[in-house]
DNA sequence: TCAATCACG
DNA sequence: ACGTACGTGATTGAG
């Protein structure tokens, strides 16, 4: 008989502490509840026990915990996000069949002493697990410790014990009786370490001894006035330091068999968690998982979770019915199959894809992009799992089928992938319409997908004959200024290391050093600008990193990346942003420099066909215009209805100025709150920007507010009702969970407020461009065959076309993003022709 | 694999 | 007392 005692608050503790915050996207935290469990699996898999305890501490917090938790605004001794774990990982074990050891007046450690006593009595051994050393003076022969560690669990045996301290496991107690514990509130021997204490405890063996000896003990002078003085406390401290072993709890072994649970409830509490890979290890991931309520503190004893409900949104319309006519399309290994109600079904492809039948794809990209690879007609696609299960949860990064399963209940099979689909499918399908984002999917992202693999296929004409000519005039220079800074330095160091070129500017130049970094010296370039004036090396500094960025990144970086066909095709990623944008990916065509004159020179190899010419258009102020239209503030609606300049106007109405005496540095501040709103504003990091004091940056945001004061409703609406239900939503109804509002860090709340406000304002900017691309798409195909959408920069389209067709194009392009949305504000696009990027834009 | 840095909207 | 503007991706150095 083999018994497993798990230290349950000790684990969680350092699960916790170990693992960065998760939470669900309703903002629970399950980081100690994953840490914890795989701890468990790992213990499973290498001790094979055959009867199983985990006990809790289940005790009042003490006076001294009190006292430090309300100074620190907390409770309990326990941050808020391990606290709400607790009750669920007790919910979670009992449920996969795990005993809970707990007892009112008894710490973890009594429960712990006393089951390793019972199995060794009952002829058997134990393993403790734990990740503190209060359990040595447990070891016997047949108990040993298994100290959590980072990597490896250390395990502890007599002989460890007599290794590493030079005692007996029993020899602890005296050893800790004289050094005492803080955290246990065992005060010792003041002014007794462990060093002493264990050498006493070596040569002497016990407290007892040690006091009953204190004439004839060899101790220096001040040991023995210590001892002598302590003598009290460290009798106290011998009984406080000696773990029970009769706490009241069932001493029987059959007590602790690991029993049958429930997979359910444990496969829905999983579910509800969204801990998939644990589930996974677990096998429950072919569970049905039950409908969980998830214990919280505030219903421990039973009442509903109220986290879960305000984050629970309630059904907003009847749903329609399920449309069970369409086919599911699985485009795997190359292959397509069909299914109909789950069944597979025998069919041509080309035909069957070709044909008006509705269709539910499970990755539309793809499957267009498999089409257009094999000149295949791909049509009436109605549903798409990917794309659903982005819109439904976009702070996921996995949307595959199974793990999509996992997430909405719905038991994944790979040999009967069509009943799997069906199912997740008609499960994806009533959310999406519970949450009112249906149109969404079928209106924005699916036929969104078409539009992006037409793009990624088309992709755009690089000029490497150039790009190579700029790497080689770039390189050179690099050269140069490496040698200038290695010489104004004293010697050659590795100027890419922050870490080397911190000792050198802040050790060995000796310049202030400003803000650090968690790993040293910050050398940002915010940090360097500081120190512009104070030492030659650092304009040095700054133009080494611009060149070597521009080389490494955009001379090598895209010459790698360009196809054979002379072209570049970056990957859209349509489910990967928490807005609702596009990113771009292999290469990233989407941070192309434009800012700096040299890194505008990219532009230049990004270039149209022969005989052809790019049409580029961008939204003039988008977010701005988003913000006057979502906002209704009138004072920005009316700026914007007139045409005038948003910045300018900013700066003269908040300063109280005609618009003629606005200068360009009051515009360029006006600027800059005007972002800092989108963004949500604080005035620390709006005075970094614009180099005023917080107090002058804290008045600028003051006086915008006051006249822009629907802006300020606004974020003030916007930020409740994030609070209250957990999310924020854009125009369209595209909806992002942000569990960071909900976060008892105030940090974290305030980043989560911060979200709230920016969300619907960059996601409805997404929406409109994602819109105007469709009908963009489609116009072109219609009446402009020959130009073809080719780039999307968040508020940018770029189309290729017949040098004779490009103005026709620009005025498609233009027209369509213009009126993709009709806002109170009008929504303008400038388009521009030209034979590169450069050029056009 | 992560942190630091910097390119874009 | 403390941390500090939203959203991305690529590269490099260091553990």
């Amino acid at each position: 008989m083999k018994l497993l005692v798990i230290d349950g608050n000790s684990i969680m503790n350092r699960a916790f502490y170990g693992i960065r915050l998760l939470t669900n996207k309703k903002g629970m935290p399950t980081n100690a509840l994953t840490g914890f469990l795989n701890i468990l699996l790992k213990l499973l898999k290498e001790e094979c026990p055959d009867r199983i305890a985990v006990a809790f501490d289940l005790h009042a917090p003490t006076f001294r915990h009190k006292m430090f938790d309300e100074y620190k605004g907390t409770r309990h001794g326990m941050p808020d996000e391990l606290r709400a774990q607790m009750p669920v990982i007790k919910q979670l074990l009992t449920a996969l069949g795990i005993t809970i050891v707990e007892k009112e007046g008894f710490e973890a450690d009594d429960i712990i002493g006393t089951l390793s006593h019972a199995a060794e009595l009952s002829g058997g051994e134990c393993v403790i697990s734990t990740g503190d050393r209060d359990s040595f003076q447990l070891i016997t022969n047949k108990v040993t410790v298994r100290l959590a560690a980072n990597k490896e669990d250390v395990i502890y045996t007599p002989a460890k014990i007599g290794e590493v301290y030079g005692v007996t496991p029993r020899e602890m107690i005296e050893v800790k009786a004289l050094m005492g514990d803080s955290s246990d509130n065992i005060p010792g021997v003041p002014g007794v370490g462990e060093k002493t204490a264990l050498g006493l405890i070596q040569k002497y063996h016990s407290v007892e001894y040690i006091y009953n000896n204190l004439d004839t003990v060899e101790v220096t002078k001040s040991v023995r006035a210590k001892l002598e003085n302590g003598r009290e406390s460290a009798e106290m401290s011998r009984k406080l330091a000696e773990i029970v072993l009769d706490a009241p709890v069932p001493l029987d072994m059959s007590s602790y068999e690991r029993g049958a649970g429930d997979p359910a409830e444990a496969a829905g509490i999983l579910t509800e968690m969204e801990m998939f890979g644990v589930m996974k290890k677990l096998g429950l991931d072919k569970t049905a998982p039950a409908k969980v309520t998830i214990r919280t503190e505030a219903n421990a004893s039973g009442e509903t979770s109220e986290a879960a409900d305000a984050a629970e949104p309630a059904p907003t319309k009847d749903i329609p019915e399920f449309d069970p006519a369409a086919y599911e399309v699985a485009l795997t290994d190359g292959e397509i199959r069909v299914y109909l109600d789950g069944k597979p079904q025998e069919s041509n492809p080309a035909e069957f894809l070709k044909s008006g039948k509705p269709k539910r794809t499970v990755d539309a990209k793809a499957l267009y992009a498999y089409c257009i690879e094999k000149g295949l007609e791909l049509n009436n696609v109605v549903f798409d799992t990917t794309l659903a299960g982005y819109l439904l949860n976009v702070n996921s990064n996995d949307y595959s089928p199974e793990r999509l399963c996992a997430e909405y209940g719905v038991v994944y099979s790979e040999d009967r992938l069509g009943e799997s689909l069906f199912l997740l499918n008609k499960a994806l399908w009533e959310k999406l319409h519970e949450l009112g984002m249906y149109n969404v999917l079928t209106e924005i992202e699916i036929p969104l997908a078409e539009v992006l693999s037409s793009m990624e296929h088309e992709g755009i004409q690089m000029d490497m004959t150039a790009l190579h000519q700029f790497g080689e005039e770039l390189l050179p220079e690099i050269e140069q200024v490496e040698q200038d800074i290695y010489r104004v330095a004293g010697h050659e160091f590795n100027i890419g290391s922050p870490k080397q070129l911190g000792v050198v500017l802040f050790e060995e130049l000796g310049l202030p050093a400003g803000k650090k970094t968690k790993t040293g010296y910050s050398t940002d370039a915010d940090t360097l600008e500081g120190l512009r004036d104070k030492h030659e090396i650092i304009p040095m500094i700054f133009s080494y990193r611009t060149m070597t960025k521009l080389y490494n990144t955009y001379v090598k970086g895209l010459e790698a990346a360009v196809s054979s066909d002379g072209r570049m095709h970056t990957t859209f990623k349509q489910t990967e942003t928490r807005t609702g944008r596009i990113s771009s990916a292999e290469p990233n065509i989407q941070n192309i420099p434009v800012r700096t004159e040299l890194g505008k020179n990219f532009r230049k190899f990004f270039t149209a066909g022969e005989g052809k010419l790019l049409a580029d258009a961008d939204y003039s102020q988008i977010e701005l215009r988003v913000l006057a239209h979502l906002s209704g503030d009138e004072a920005m609606i009316k700026t914007f209805c007139e045409g005038g300049d948003i910045h300018t106007e900013t700066a003269a109405s908040v300063l109280g100025l005609p618009p003629e005496w606005i200068t360009p540095e009051q515009r360029r501040s006006a600027k800059a709150v005007n972002f800092g709103i989108v963004y949500g504003i604080g005035a620390f990091s709006l005075a970094k920007d614009i180099n005023v004091s917080v107090g002058e940056a804290k008045r600028y945001i003051d006086d915008y507010l006051s006249h822009y004061s629907g802006v300020k409703n606004y974020m003030a609406r916007v930020t409740e009702s994030a609070e209250k239900d957990g999310w924020a939503v854009t125009m369209f109804g595209r909806r992002r969970f942000i569990p960071e509002i909900l976060s008892s860090n105030k940090t974290v709340k305030a980043l989560g407020k911060r979200i709230a406000m920016n969300t619907p304002i960059q996601g409805t900017a997404a929406d409109i461009i994602k819109i105007a691309m469709v009908r963009v798409f489609r116009r072109l195909k219609a009446e402009l065959p020959e130009a073809k959408l080719i780039l999307q920069v968040h508020d940018e389209l770029i189309v290729e076309a017949p040098e004779d067709k490009a103005a026709q194009a620009a005025k498609i392009l233009a027209e369509e993003m213009q009126s993709a949305v009709k806002l109170s504000v009008p929504l303008t696009a400038d388009a521009k022709e030209g034979k590169s990027w450069y050029d056009a834009h």
